[in-house]
This record gives C-alpha cells, sequence and structure tokens, in this order.
RNA sequence: GCGCCCGUAGCUCAACCGGAUAGAGCACCAGCCUUCUAAGCUGGGGGUUACAGGUUCGAUUCCUGUCGGGCGCGCCA
C-alpha cells in the first residue's frame, strides 16, 4: 500500500494520503479546497441539487390510486407523500416525471357505492329501507345521496317493497351478504333505468374523485393525469389487449371462463380474466392498463401499491411478457401498513365497522408538514409506528420543528443582521469565503457538498428517507455551528463569509424540505 | 400449508448495490441562555444486529434452517 501511495500523482487538493486497516486508503483534503460550494449554491438557489443523470427520460409514477368509493384513510397517505416525494426526487435528478392516478371508476365496488346512493336517497325519501350489511356505510354516502335528493325530489323514487321484491334477506352470517347486494344492484338498474341509474353513479364518482383531488392537493400532492379505468374500456383497450393475449398463445377457456396461463411466467396460478357470466375481470382492465403505460413510451414506470397487494405483481408481469413487453420496465413499489398510535395505544380503527382515520382529519391533527415528513421517515417496505402524539408535539421531540427551526433561525439572522446596521455584501463575503477554517464550518460546507449526491441516491433507489436524514445531519451541523460561533461580529470580511455560508445552508434545507413537501417556514 | 415484507440500544428507527470501533432521535444522567430564536448546543451510560449454521480476508447486509410479528393466497376491486 505505501508503493501505491508513494505512486500517486501529487495534488494541490490533498494534504495527505493514509493507509487506513486492511483494504482502506484515506485521502485528507487540504482545507478550504470545499468553500466554493457556498458560492455554488447562492448562485444555483433553487436548482441547487439538481441532477441531469435522468437524462429527460421519461418516467411515470402512478400513485394512492385508491377506489373513489370513499374519503382517502391513513393508509393511502402514506402511499401519497411517499409517491410525491419519489416523484419529486425524480424530476430533480433529471428524468420527466408524470404522475398518474388511475381511477377505479369501473367494476362492482362503484355498484355497490351508486346502490348505497340510492339506497340511502330512498330513505330521504321515506321508504322504509333495510341498508346491506355490506354496502357502504359512512357519513359521506349520505351527504350524496341529500344532493341527489335536493337535485332530483322524487324522480328517483320507488317503493320499498319493489326495491327487496324477492331478494332473499341480507345474511351477514353466511356467505349470502354477496349475492344480496348483487342482487340489489341488479335491481336499481332494472328500476331506474340505464340513464337514470348513471346519473346516480355518476354523481356519487364527482362528488367522492373531487373530494380525494382536493384532500391530495391541500397535502401538496398534484398529478399530470387521472387514468380512467371506464375510458380504458369504452376505448377498446381492454377488448384489444384480450385479444392481443390470445394471439400470444398463453389464453385458454375452462369452465366457461377466460384464463391467462401466467404460470407460464412464474405466476403461482393461472387468472381468469372474462369470467363465466361473461363480465371481464379487474385484472384484465389492469392489464390493457398496463399495456397503454409502456405503449405511452414511458421509459420506467413505477407503480406505488399498498403491501397488500403484492400478490398481484407477479401476474401483471406475466402479462406484460406473454405482450412482448419487457417487465422490468416495471417496477413495483410497495409500501406496508401505517398503524397509527394516540397515548401509547393503536388508533386506528377496524375497517370492518366501517369506520377509520381519514387523511384528512389526520392533516387537520399533525398539520401537513408533519404528516408530509412522518409518512416518509420510514424505508416504504418497512412497517410504521405512527406516533400522533409526537408528530403534533410543539416541542423539541419533533424532527419536524428541528429542521424548520434551523431554515427559520437563519432567516432571523439575515433579518437581524439589517436590523443591527450590518449592510450584508454578498460579494464581499464570496471573496472571504477562505476565512471559513473553523472546524464547525468546514463541518457544514461538507455537508451541503454532499447535498447533490444525496438526491441522486435518494431519487434512484426510490428511498426519499434518505434525503430526511441527510436534512437532519445537515440541520445538526448548522445549530451545532450556531451554537460555537457569532455569525454578526465586527469584521466585515468575516461576517459577510459567515452570511454566506448559513444563507447557503438555508437554501439547501429549503430545496431539500421542498422535495419532501413541507414548508420552510421564515419564522417560528 | 405456500408466497412476500420485517426482526438492530428500554422505545421509534438509520447504516450509502459485503467494508474500518454498528449510528441517530426519544427516554435517563451531568453541564450551557446579561451577546444572532434554549423548538438549540456539549458530554455520559446503554448492543452477542431474534436464534443456529454456511459462504470469505471481512456479514446487520448474501445463502440455508428455526422462532416471532405483519400481509397475501377470489370467476372481488
Amino acid at each position: 500500500a505505501g508503493k501505491i501511495i508513494a505512486a500517486l500523482p501529487p495534488s494541490g487538493l490533498v494534504a495527505r494520503v493514509e493507509v487506513a486497516g486492511p483494504g482502506f486508503i484515506n485521502f485528507f483534503l487540504v482545507p478550504g479546497t470545499q468553500q466554493d460550494v457556498v458560492s455554488r449554491i447562492l448562485d444555483a438557489g433553487e436548482a441547487y441539487g439538481r441532477s441531469t443523470i435522468g437524462n429527460g427520460r421519461r418516467v411515470q409514477v402512478e400513485f394512492v390510486s385508491a377506489n373513489p368509493t370513499g374519503p382517502l384513510h391513513v393508509g393511502h397517505g402514506r402511499g401519497a407523500a411517499y409517491g410525491a416525494a419519489v416523484a419529486d426526487l425524480l424530476a430533480a435528478a433529471g428524468f420527466q416525471v408524470h404522475r398518474e392516478y388511475y381511477v377505479n371508476d369501473a367494476g362492482r365496488q362503484m355498484d355497490i357505492l351508486a346502490t348505497s346512493v340510492w339506497l340511502r336517497y330512498l330513505e330521504l325519501c321515506g321508504e322504509p329501507v333495510v341498508f346491506p350489511s355490506n354496502g357502504y356505510k359512512g357519513d359521506y354516502v349520505f351527504d350524496i345521496a341529500a344532493t341527489l335528493h335536493r337535485e332530483n325530489g322524487d324522480a328517483l323514487r320507488h317503493s320499498a317493497a319493489r326495491v327487496f321484491e324477492g331478494i332473499a334477506p341480507d345474511e351477514p352470517a353466511g356467505g349470502d351478504r354477496e349475492a344480496h347486494i348483487d342482487a340489489l344492484i341488479e335491481r336499481a338498474r332494472s328500476l331506474l333505468g340505464a340513464a337514470r341509474y348513471r346519473r346516480v353513479f355518476d354523481l356519487g364518482l364527482t362528488v367522492i374523485l373531487d373530494d380525494i383531488r382536493q384532500d391530495l392537493q391541500e397535502f401538496g400532492v398534484v398529478y399530470e393525469e387521472w387514468y380512467s379505468e371506464h375510458s380504458l374500456a369504452e376505448r377498446g383497450l381492454v377488448d384489444r389487449a384480450i385479444e392481443r393475449l390470445k394471439a400470444s398463445g398463453h389464453v385458454y377457456e375452462k369452465d366457461g371462463a377466460l384464463w391467462f396461463r401466467s404460470t407460464d411466467y412464474g405466476d403461482e396460478k393461472d387468472r381468469v380474466i372474462v369470467r363465466e357470466n361473461g363480465q371481464k375481470t379487474y385484472f384484465a382492465s389492469d392489464i390493457a392498463y398496463h399495456l397503454d403505460k409502456m405503449e405511452r413510451g414511458f421509459e420506467r414506470v413505477i407503480d406505488i401499491w399498498g403491501a397488500d397487494h403484492h400478490g398481484y405483481v407477479p401476474r401483471v408481469k406475466a402479462a406484460l411478457s406473454a405482450l412482448s413487453q419487457d417487465p422490468s420496465r416495471l417496477d413495483v413499489l410497495l409500501v406496508q401498513f401505517a398503524i397509527l398510535y394516540r397515548g401509547g395505544e393503536k388508533a386506528q380503527m377496524s375497517t370492518r365497522s366501517g369506520e377509520f382515520v381519514t387523511l384528512r382529519e389526520l392533516r387537520r391533527e399533525v398539520g401537513n408538514d408533519a404528516a408530509r415528513f412522518f409518512y416518509i421517515l420510514r424505508k416504504c417496505e418497512q412497517h410504521m409506528d405512527f406516533d400522533l402524539d409526537l408528530a403534533k408535539s410543539r416541542s423539541n421531540d419533533n424532527p419536524v420543528y428541528y429542521l424548520q427551526y434551523a431554515h427559520a433561525r437563519i432567516c432571523s439572522v439575515l433579518r437581524l443582521a439589517g436590523e443591527k446596521g450590518f449592510t450584508r455584501n454578498r460579494e464581499r463575503g464570496r471573496r472571504n469565503l477562505a476565512l471559513l477554517n473553523e472546524p464547525h464550518e468546514e463541518a457544514l460546507i461538507a455537508a451541503l457538498s454532499r447535498y447533490p449526491e444525496v438526491i441522486e441516491t435518494a431519487a434512484l433507489s426510490h428511498e426519499p428517507h434518505q434525503l430526511a436524514y441527510y436534512l437532519r445531519e445537515l440541520a445538526n451541523e448548522f445549530h451545532a455551528y450556531y451554537n460555537a460561533h457569532v455569525f454578526l461580529v465586527e469584521s466585515d470580511e468575516l461576517r459577510d463569509a459567515r452570511l454566506n455560508l448559513i444563507d447557503a445552508a438555508r437554501q439547501v434545507l429549503a430545496n431539500g424540505l421542498g422535495l419532501l413537501g413541507v414548508s420552510a417556514p421564515q419564522s417560528m
């Protein structure tokens, strides 16, 4: 090793080189070699840390995509915060990002919603309805029914006797609940007729989707596109996908249904794509959807799903393979569940009872900043314990405030410089960066220099928590510096150099927090 | 039963495609505000990385098995 070191070309940036343990050679930089990063940060501003590694390649990130059958709950919140952060990181790393929400506006669940709304409407009309045990029972269904009643009066009314005529009673204990609600859906269709049924259906869809949109927007999560499952079928893309799958030779008929032989590509079992009753399955739509994603020309497609859907990955990839698409272009990121704790106790109610904590309630309780930050603090495959008390505590326990406080403190110093009668001269600061040679200053500068590579690593590995941990370290370096040295010193040269340094730190904190959807307050 | 994820300090979690003495926060103990925001800083104690093997110069990381926790195994979406 000594020979290797001796053979190294001399460099003005390297003070000394040492062999340190097995396989390690340490290079010590000459003090003052990194100071110019401060000027680079101030020049680049919001652009500091952006990378071109993505080279403009198109990436689609599909996330949340919750059924529009009710408001988003805290589980969706994690997917929203995580997906938004991954998308924003990829954009910062130079990818052209297309954020998409797949709207499941077709299928049985939506029919159950429409029927639930209609039954609540009938109640408002004064009909003695026995509400099905597996219908949608949330308060929002009453609200939609009230709107329906306000807009239509009794025009959609049918007597309860006719609605339930000949339909077997709801049997929660047995397996007839599903048959019961399916019969009610058919009854709603036949009594209302296609057009009126559609009116009920569309009102539920529109109201809930608008609510989801607004909820996410308030959460700082925005999409380039809301992609309708219904439109997929309308444009014939589902039929076309099935035809192409047939042509591939991986489809067969059995028991009256049409099956995709996904076991040809390693799936556990074959999957139905057209049911015995002629209805296409959700999987059929999803094949068409993913084929369409590929054909839209995205070089990489990222799906962010709840971990409970993990069994679904092999069949989607199998379908892509059968359709001659490269399945490795699709990354499915599985997000584990988040469990809410309050006072050391689980706060999440069971979904069976029809009650759950909504994302909106969470945001109201802990605030958007804490919610966004806590959600991405764990890597996605890690189960999450979300401590509500900690997230809303306005104390030093709360890691969000630690970062925001650093930002606010810097803003405060920069403000106070003027109030104290100092005229800040940025150019003088730039010329005197060499004065920043205290250990605390070197450490802070080193942390600032690392930011661009943190962005690249976090983006490419889809791990926003790496950025969160980095920002914690950066804030820590600043707070330590703040406590060890006074910035507003008499020396113009040193003062302006230091103000440039902390201004650069402020910029990086703001950039990083921005990527995570967390605000960077001027004061606290 | 099979498949996927997880198991690291009292608690919640990191550890950069195998690398140096496994790091933070909280909690606990001891200090720091007449000077730029104490929502801060400094120091300290705390570990057989669930367990047992294997691979190699080297394993929290990779492989096998066991134990424990979560999730999934529909002609639902």
